[in-house]
RNA sequence: GGGCCCUUAGCUCAGUUGGUUAGAGCGCUACCUUGACAUGGUAGAGGUCAGAGAUUCGAAUUCUCUAGGGCCCACCA
């Protein structure tokens, strides 16, 4: 075969071949011939973004997935996506169009700043599939989708008419998340808190028509403009007297009743609050409860109204400044403590969120989230690890309504609207051109647009051409929802995996996905997040580049078992391109050996020697290992399975022991042996392929140019290649060739000397097979002669040993080596032995342990303990032969 | 304030229903440029499984408490 093999696996080039290869070949095309189907839905990244470790763990997970169901013969669809990501991509692109043209939205126009985000996305839309490329996803392209495509579209129309008929959806005034910066309202999920270390002012608030003063801490004294009450507890026998009294606010001096309300903690702060309806989420409750006035002090851009008079204009921390100032000059600012507390956050816009009052659209979730809760706990929809379920639970036990608007432009746009002439609202699933009302066509549409997630909720079915019947026939719907399951990271566990839940629950009666796998988030080495402001982000693009693709798949499934996450050492990536290097040269020792030649390779079970056996048991072995393991979404026993077979039995072993044969004359073990190793070549890429794809495909081709290994039959436990007693002898043979190599290491002998050896054994078959395969001894441990003795022989003087529970093995050293040296050795190994001797012993004396553990326990425990007698009797004869 | 999780070799992590002599990779040490591979080979050192107690014939594994770390939820002015 080919002699010009690079030494070295140069990956660059040969993925790039291979990802265009399947491609063109429709090799991620779904088997409809197939019985089983198994389908997937690539969580869609944000489609002007970039691809970050995260993403690389999600979808070198997914793509293993699908990759051992196709070999497995399932029909295997995973769809890929993008999403347009209202706020995140809206922000984006205001903020680019800003800094070149010093333009707002606003200046531009709703439809010219649409059309500029269409043409952004046309332009940097497919950096992020090129990317998936690059990770060798297998995702089926002729499904892409993109969020705001016509059939998402059309279902978000649909489903939000709907739930809008059904009176799910409502329209509310009431107190919202609202970032100042984006200029929207946010939802529940979108806010972070954070530890801020504040200040707790106290104030005096006057009693109308008394001396009395009121001390009120407050760690937002700008807010007071927009009080509409004082309120202290009921049962608070300070100020229970004062109830239905009014108080006087400082600065702007309006009047405000004093109301009793049982949320007010007597212990915190004065135990006297100010209720601020319009800006705080308990006060809005308090004034709910008491008939308050909302009064709003805040302009959509945080900066203070004109209810705010003495402050007018300033943002909310000049504003506080200023009001500390004025109160400071009145004399009534009493106090003021250090003071943490949490404060909320945009996570897109990481500004502080402002609570007003505003009239959004929401949607009751209570029962949706009561169906979605029981299909978790009757079964229908695992988690995996289970211990996720909490989290969902955590949420779905209490739902608040989802806020669904958005003040955006970018995003699926709210289907509702208002006829000018008679006022009637209505939702509608297409567009309207007249009032079903009154047929008048002064109808105007909200102006507002969805939350990102409602699409992202209805992706399960939006991506199947669901609502769209002839679509959903021809993307056969049927075959493929609900998905088998979903990949994804734990972050977005309500805000993705709890719509989808829901929204499928409610309009298919099915759960989108019967299995959710959560990997953890990818750390950097000290465990740190990943993010921008640390700079210690890894590039998973760099990283392929620099080590290559299957390196770095190999390493990110290495890691992923089922903890929360895991910390990604550069090392650990080299270790992995170490590792697809030792593939490439085991496969460049054996090419010359192997034709290229279309067809499967059986092998011919007759007349093959042990250790063949003994790798054809281990590779069966492995077999089956892998698929339960990809089974169980251990990602990590899986690589770790295939490394050990491909490592420390194929390479270090049988390629080994199969080097004499290679070497030597005899034409026909030569060819015979040629064989066997394309034979395992084979199927260890197999095994591999699902985790690294492209050196395994790359390797396939110089086998066989005809096939692609991506749609070769993923190999399983195969009970004709099961040998257990040449596995054992094997086995047994390995571990006395390791104790030979330990002895001569230990001993301090050169590795090049030759040196001759004496077994002791009473077990006939061992002997014989001493006996046959002592060539193997001499290409493996430098052994000129070995000979087989009976346990009843006299051992040779001078001389170390070792011992397994079956054979004695002992290099006669004949003034070698220090034998001082060599008996403290001998002697150390021996207390070691008569150490765990005696633990055994100590076991099987106590009465209660033969009385209580199952009988086949007690039977390991006896072996262990004879073998152990073993040894020590054959190392004590040892130590006596010294002298 | 509630909930979840983690603590095993210098580092990153496995260890599934309690039955081991507690494993792997990296790193480290010694020796080796033997015709697949120095991105390599052979061998080795290194752990009282965070601590205390309980259950058990038997605990890294189950229970309780303690210490340290992480995450999520929650309106604490």
């Amino acid at each position: 075969m080919e002699t010009n093999i690079e030494k070295n696996y140069e990956p660059k080039n040969i993925e790039k071949k291979w990802y265009k290869t399947w491609l063109e070949k429709k090799s991620f095309a779904p088997d409809m011939k197939a019985q089983e189907s198994f389908s997937i839905i690539m969580p869609p990244p944000n489609v002007t973004g970039k691809l970050h470790m995260g993403h690389a763990l999600d979808n070198t997970c997914q793509d293993i997935l699908i990759r051992h169901k196709r070999m497995s013969g399932f029909c295997t669809l995973w769809i890929p996506g993008t999403d347009h990501a209202g706020i995140a991509t809206q922000a984006k692109v205001e903020k680019k169009i800003f800094k070149e043209e010093k333009k707002t939205k606003h200046d531009l126009g709703r439809d010219e700043f649409l059309k500029r985000i269409w043409e952004w996305k046309e332009q940097y839309g497919e950096e992020i599939t090129n990317q998936l490329k690059t990770l060798g996803a297998s995702c089926y392209w002729d499904y892409e989708c993109f969020t705001m495509d016509e059939t998402p579209n059309k279902a978000v129309r649909k489903v939000f008419t709907q739930l809008y008929n059904e009176g799910l959806i409502y329209k509310d005034k009431r107190i919202i998340n609202w970032d100042t910066v984006l200029q929207s309202a946010i939802s529940d999920a979108e806010v972070e808190y954070k530890e801020i270390n504040g200040k707790f002012y106290h104030i005096h608030y006057k009693v109308e028509g008394s001396d009395e003063v009121l001390e009120i801490a407050t760690t937002r004294p700008e807010t007071l403009f927009g009080d509409s009450a004082v309120a202290v507890n009921p049962k608070d026998p300070r100020f229970k007297k004062l109830i239905g009294k009014k108080a006087i606010i400082p600065i702007c001096n309006r009047v405000v009743p004093i109301i009793g309300d049982s949320h007010v903690d007597m212990e915190l702060g004065t135990g006297c609050l100010k209720v601020t309806p319009g800006h705080d989420f308990n006060d809005f409750e308090i004034g709910k409860r008491h008939n308050l006035e909302v009064i709003n002090i805040l302009n959509p851009d945080g900066t203070l109204n004109e209810n705010a008079k003495a402050v007018e204009g300033l943002n909310c921390n000049e504003g506080r400044k200023k009001t500390i100032s004025l109160l400071e000059e009145l004399e009534i600012l009493v106090d003021t403590k250090k003071h943490k507390h949490q404060v909320a956050h945009g996570e897109r816009s990481d500004s502080v969120i402002e609570p007003i009052v505003s009239t959004q659209w929401f949607l009751n979730v209570q029962d949706m989230a009561k169906q979605s809760l029981q299909s978790v706990k009757k079964g229908k929809m695992n988690f995996v690890p289970k211990q996720w379920e909490n989290t969902f639970f955590s949420w779905m036990n209490e739902p608040r309504d989802w806020c669904l608007s958005r003040q955006l432009w970018w995003g699926h746009r709210i289907p509702v609207y208002t006829c000018n002439a008679c006022e009637h609202e209505f939702s509608f699933e297409s567009e309207p051109s007249e009032c079903p009302k009154c047929q008048s066509h002064k109808i105007e549409q909200d102006p507002d647009v969805l939350d990102t997630w409602f699409s992202s909720g209805l992706w399960p079915l939006s991506t199947l051409g669901w609502p769209n019947e002839e679509e959903m026939e021809k993307k056969k719907f049927t075959t493929f929802y609900p998905n088998s399951m979903l990949v994804t990271g734990y972050d977005i566990i309500f805000f993705w995996v709890a719509r989808m839940s829901m929204m499928s629950l409610k309009l298919t009666k099915t759960v989108p996905f019967k299995d959710v796998y959560l990997h953890g988030l990818v750390r950097d080495k000290e465990g740190r997040k990943m993010s921008k402001s640390l700079g210690n982000g890894i590039d998973p693009i760099e990283t392929i580049e620099k080590y290559g693709c299957d390196a770095v798949r190999f390493t990110l499934a290495n890691g992923c078992g089922h903890n929360r996450g895991f910390n990604l050492d550069p090392q650990l990536i080299e270790s992995s391109r170490n590792f697809m290097n030792k593939i490439w040269n085991a496969f460049r020792f054996i090419s010359p050996f192997i034709k290229r030649k279309v067809g499967n390779y059986k092998v011919d079970l007759k007349n093959i020697d042990t250790p063949t056996k003994w790798i054809l048991t281990e590779l069966t072995y492995t077999s089956e290992k892998m698929n339960k393991h990809l089974d169980d979404y251990r990602f990590d026993e899986a690589a770790s399975s295939v490394y050990s077979f491909v490592y420390d039995k194929f390479c270090s072993w049988y390629l080994e022991l199969s080097k004499p044969i290679l070497y030597g004359e005899d034409q026909d073990a030569i060819k015979k042996r040629s064989k066997i190793l394309r034979y395992l070549f084979e199927e260890l890429l197999k095994l591999l392929h699902p985790i690294s794809p492209f050196i395994t495909e790359e390797i396939w081709s110089y086998f066989d140019q005809e096939s692609l290994i991506i749609s070769q039959k993923y190999p399983t436990r195969d009970e004709s290649l099961i040998f257990s007693d040449e596995h054992e002898q094997m086995s047994h043979f390995i571990e006395v060739i390791t104790q030979i190599r330990n002895m001569r290491s230990s001993v301090g002998l050169k590795p090049k000397e030759k040196i001759e050896i004496q077994f002791f054994t009473n077990h006939k078959k061992t002997s014989t097979f001493l006996y046959e395969n002592r060539h193997y001894l001499e290409s493996l441990a430098q052994v000129s002669k070995g000979v087989v003795y009976s346990k009843e022989d006299e051992r040779p003087k001078k001389s170390t040993m070792a011992t397994t529970s079956i054979v004695e093995t002992y290099i006669p050293l004949e003034g070698l080596i220090d034998i001082n040296a060599e008996i403290s050795r001998i002697e150390k190994q021996i207390s070691k032995v008569k150490k765990d001797y005696e633990k055994v012993e100590n076991k099987l004396k106590n009465p209660k342990f033969a009385d209580n553990a199952p009988d086949e326990v007690v039977e390991e425990v006896k072996l262990k303990g004879k073998n152990l007698k073993i040894k020590i009797d054959a190392l004590e004869k040892n130590i006596a032969s010294m002298n």
